[in-house]
DNA sequence: ATCAGCATTGTAAACGCTTACAGTAATTCA
DNA sequence: TGAATTACTGTAAGCGTTTACAATGCTGAT
């Protein structure tokens, strides 16, 4: 069953020359003779062989791996941008170690000194769930671009070897509220499911909305949603419940396309009539939002814009530019059928 | 910047130990006094060294980890899957690495050469895109299983170091196409977007179930859509389009959550009434299927069962044990909205 | 006092690769 | 013809661990 693995000294006997030539094929060094580069790849070829990379990078010390940390691959928009980068970066001969290590600071910890050990050469982290409003609890990332460079997507910390890259949250929820506030809408209700970094920049967002269009807000009004992240009843029930206790909105913005869904099945249940009697405006212009009839408008930060962009300036910083530390995209508003907001 | 990266001399030289020892330490062997484990601790922490898993995965020819290959981890149901698969091997001590190959095969095998490597000490294949109905197209599989156990989600390949856990697409599918034309539908469109392993059983399942009902299958009555699979506008219009081409059918079975959703918005743009007029029956019982009104009834085919199962067995496999090489679910039918199934 | 036996620690080889440096043969130039 | 150059190839050190084996220092029994 285990028979002796292939080493490049088995090539080398093979192939009648000294290891350091089987390595110089290996890695395409031009100082081969043509001959003898293809009786080393007929050596290869034959055995089997695939080069050892712990080895490798032993030597090297660098895997060219990029350590991808997400808090769960399974969220419709971690997984898209999980995708762009594992997609980019193999382009670009960088493999990705993914580790999903759930909302817990500490796990988080452990996946980031789990990722160090094995010689990642630069670390992403996907998502805003990574950044705490209580920048004490933050430390860590600090300890990590100590190593390496740190990539934060739709997050902000500042620190040397830590780069940026982010969708401003405030900026489009700012406008999207007002454009609701704008189409008429007095009872504007917040929905939300995350207190990360953008989370809060959301909902500052709103607020500032709120505040510059002269409406006063109640807490009541800012509906945090507990639950799993896929229970579309659950959240539905929510606002149910809100309005039974006497709450009164007309319109919900909503921090994630799921909750802006489970707002459009709320309103059809109690029979409003969207856009007309209620809107709703969602976020990351994700699938969710073609699901249901009236489509939702949302908020389309562009992942794939975003992770392109954090991707190469990854490169960049590894391959010792000079790189923007933070870098901040717009975005866009998609109308669709939940809301009536460009009534000009 | 790039100073000196801290090695276990440094860590022994500071605690006033030979190297095996703080290697012992770090390995909770059980042959050293309280005393120096405390120094050597002492001194690791001071430092803030964290081993070279190179240099150790050189030594020990492993890396614990396990490579997973995907073809799109954007996918609801392979994102789902991966993410349990992560969890399960996290718990287990094992890391993983995530290869997302796309479904170009000269991709796949090229991923798979890179996880083997790097020393990956098995690898799962998540998904049936992996295996292809030509089983010549399969080699490269058998290849990988040469070097290290190859674990198959959802599909089916016999070999000797190859290990499936699938859930039976065959039989579900044939039970949901009977529940439909024992429910009164006549004109079952099977509308389905891959040819893969586990297509072909779904598809063999709609053609066995509608002829041991008796009724005759046109090739039209199998709508393949060949866009992307988040196209929802794109699906619906394809049905559109075969309804206008003269095409006749009152209920749809999709392969696939997503285009059982398409069909939904078809039917209502249509102004049938589901599910009395149309029916519709998806597969996975994702999400999406809590999405529309009325909810889909859709085929769940438990990917948290099948993913720890086929966990379970991979780490028995390695060490050592002796295990089962193919192990079949069976699959739940949800009724929810979109069928009137149970008439009895 | 001596020594077997034990607990603990140290030494050095091995893991498979890259690469600086050294060596060799062939070619060119004067 | 000999020296310098070129083109290729080989030798060996080093990357940071683990671990078999050797060495040390104690303990208590004789």
């Amino acid at each position: 069953m285990k028979e002796h693995t292939v080493t490049i000294y088995d090539i080398s006997e093979k192939a009648g020359v000294s290891i350091a030539t089987v390595s110089r094929v290996l890695n395409n060094s031009s100082n081969v003779s043509e001959n003898t580069r293809k009786k080393v790849l007929a050596a290869i070829k034959e055995t089997g062989y695939t080069p050892n990379a712990f080895a490798r990078g032993l030597g090297l010390n660098t895997m060219k791996t990029i350590g991808i940390l997400t808090a769960d691959s399974s969220d419709l928009y971690l997984a898209k941008a999980i995708y762009y980068f594992e997609e980019e970066l193999r382009e670009n001969g960088y493999d990705s170690l993914l580790c999903c290590t759930g909302y817990e600071l500490k796990d988080k910890k452990a996946a980031i000194d789990l990722l160090i050990s094995k010689k990642v050469d630069g670390i992403i982290l996907v998502g805003s769930h990574f950044v705490y409003p209580d920048a004490c609890d933050n430390k860590y990332i600090y300890g990590a671009s100590e190593k390496v460079p740190v990539m934060l997507l739709n997050a902000e910390v500042e620190g040397d070897n830590i780069y940026c890259v982010s969708s401003d949250d405030h900026d489009s929820v700012y406008r999207a509220t007002m454009k609701l506030v704008e189409s008429g809408h007095k009872n504007v209700l917040y929905y939300y499911n995350t207190t990360s970094y953008s989370g809060h920049l959301k909902e500052r967002g709103f607020r500032d909305a709120m505040k510059d269009a002269g409406i006063e807000v109640t807490e009541r009004q800012f509906q945090f949603f507990d639950g799993s992240n896929e229970d579309i009843h659950g959240m539905s029930a929510q606002l149910e419940k809100a309005a039974s206790a006497g709450l009164k909105f007309d319109a919900v913005i909503a921090s994630d396309d799921t909750l802006a869904l489970s707002a459009v099945k709320y309103a059809q249940a109690k029979g409003y009539n969207i856009p007309d009697d209620f809107s709703v405006i969602g976020y990351n212009n994700s699938m969710l939002t073609n699901c249901c009839d009236p489509e939702i408008t949302s908020i389309d930060n562009k992942v794939e814009t975003l992770c392109k962009h954090l991707t190469s300036i990854l490169l960049g910083v590894l391959s010792g530019e000079e790189m923007p530390k933070k870098t901040v995209f717009k975005a866009d508003i998609i109308e669709k059928g939940t809301t009536r907001l460009n009534k000009d």
